[in-house]
DNA sequence: AACAAGACCTGCATGC
DNA sequence: TGCATGCAGGTCTTGT
């Protein structure tokens, strides 16, 4: 489920309920997650306000008082719960935060490749896991320049640098598809062929999905509140991601003529595009 | 150095 | 119905 916007998403619902809280308790049913939860978690957060919780790429940074900041990853299959009403955790709740006069929140993550870990506010830009991050693609600043810069001289595809976490921050396979989609680009070009237009066109379609994306989850949260399950939002708004057969709804190509969107592994993912916008 | 492939772990859809 | 297979939104390590 989470790449940036669905993280973003996570991040808005949360923040309202649990910025300027205290946390009271905090538990820990499962510690081997893809990097172990550090023994001290509770002893460095408990009785500590939120003062702010904050997202970069595809994690969320839970800065307390006193300049602890708990660094947090989703991972694939992780989301978070908000429960008003406890209910007795299941098999993969692998932590709950309880914040006073907040609900429950809890964190969910079957097959446990995400990540809680703790850093400090004074050094958290050169945490292991944040040191090698690029841009912000919705921070200012982020443009076809910019992108073109940290692509370099790459040969590699640009499916594949993008999907790379030091080039843009928070791509993840499904908006890598669609953005690409959206510039009219091919997954397979190399990275060092794009010129200046096509880098603006590639950095404006990353922005806009990436916004069009964070605007349909904003309404959702509750959603994944309600353990719903299941993805629910954007995804029906997706115009190649696992659409493969489909028409591809700009240059309406017949599938039965061309195939409308084609889904073939890159780099060992799979990678739908309009064979003909993105020639 | 740059890139590909495999590993990590579980759940689910599919097909026999 | 039951079982085997393949695939999944992300990193990280290993090997070429």
């Amino acid at each position: 489920m989470p790449e940036l916007p669905e993280v973003e998403t996570v991040r808005r619902g949360l923040a309202p309920l649990l910025e300027g809280r205290r946390l009271d308790g905090l538990a820990v049913r499962r510690r081997d997650l893809r990097r172990p939860v550090p023994p001290d978690l509770a002893e460095r957060l408990i009785g500590r306000r939120l003062v702010r919780l904050d997202r970069r790429a595809k994690y969320l940074l839970w800065r307390f008082e006193e300049g602890t900041v708990m660094i947090h990853h989703l991972g694939m299959s992780g989301r978070m719960l908000v429960l008003a009403d406890p209910e007795a955790p299941a098999a993969h709740d692998h932590v709950d935060w309880t914040f006073a006069d907040a609900p429950l929140v809890r964190f969910r993550d079957p097959r446990r490749f995400g990540l809680v870990v703790l850093g400090t506010a004074a050094g958290l830009a050169d945490h292991p896991c944040l040191a090698d991050l690029g841009p912000e693609p919705l921070d200012d600043g982020f443009d076809g320049p910019a992108l073109a810069a940290r692509l370099g001289g790459s040969r590699a595809p640009i499916k594949t640098r993008l999907l790379d976490q030091s080039v843009v921050a928070g791509l993840g396979n499904i908006y890598v598809c669609e953005a690409l989609y959206r510039a009219g680009i091919s997954p397979w070009r190399p990275a060092a062929d794009l010129d200046g237009p096509a880098a603006a066109r590639l950095a404006d379609a990353i922005r806009g999905v990436l916004t069009a994306a964070i605007a349909a989850g904003g309404s959702s949260l509750r959603d994944h509140a309600r353990v719903d399950g299941t993805l629910g939002y954007f995804q029906k708004d997706w115009a190649v991601y696992g659409r493969a057969g489909a028409p591809c709804p700009d240059c309406d190509c017949d599938p039965d003529r061309t195939g409308g969107i084609q889904c073939q592994p890159l780099a060992g993912r799979s990678t739908f595009h309009c064979p003909r916008r993105q020639g």
